[in-house]
DNA sequence: TCAGATACATAATATTCTTATGTATTATTG
DNA sequence: CAATAATACATAAGAATATTATGTATCTGA
């Protein structure tokens, strides 16, 4: 089962944000790897949402980029500048507590899952 | 507090399908008082964007709708149809999922709210 | 009486995703 | 060893869905 889409959206840029705050330091492609393997293949973040995601937090300076060449090809790896982690610590919380009034507003308790 | 407004995204489909399962029959501007009162004003669904919802909901006949005058005034209730209380308990049931899979990737365990 | 709440609706705009396309390198496998 | 899949970036067209603004009209309370 994947998630429908819709339910993607308003996150993303809270996953990519927690993600650079665990890992230091990740290039695109292993974000959308790391997303799919932790999530067991219900969260697929697919590469035109992922990368004006990341060229987004660039211009926000929430990351900043290191390109990298592997072989011949080139690598953008991404790490969260100071206030990326400021910004990162308030989005996390902040959908923390979404959470929990979405659970409350669904009344949702102990559904199988 | 009020979540930004990203974090509505995606969601507010679900909620009113629920709501609308809890309480049978409700009006537009009714949800919109529901919602505000039960997330204690965090969530403040616009008009701009819940009519279009629920007109988009009617369109796919998930609810159908009675006129209702009160004085001069016209009200228009909403109602689950029988199609719409099975889609209902499926997007409740896949948001819950999500809301776990989230939990477990944003590693959120006690954070006080 | 007049401001604020109730109650609907829609249009222009912005945001953000999907889908499709493009380029190129590297690894795998029949 | 050639073809395919995976790796790795990027962007553009289009769809979906929200914000913001606007419009109309009625009812309520100070």
């Amino acid at each position: 089962m994947i998630y429908s889409s819709e339910l993607i959206k308003g996150t993303l840029k809270t996953i990519v944000l927690k993600l650079l705050a665990d890992n230091k330091r990740m290039y695109g492609y292993e974000i959308t790897q790391k997303v799919k393997q932790l999530t067991m293949d219900k969260i697929q973040i697919t590469e035109g949402a992922l990368y004006p995601t990341l060229h987004a937090l660039e211009a926000d300076g929430l990351v900043i980029t290191e390109a990298e060449y592997i072989g011949k090809r080139v690598r953008k790896y991404y790490s969260l500048s100071k206030t990326g982690k400021t910004k990162t610590a308030e989005k996390v919380s902040e959908l923390a507590d979404f959470m929990n009034t979405m659970k409350f507003l669904l009344d949702i308790q102990n559904q199988p899952v």
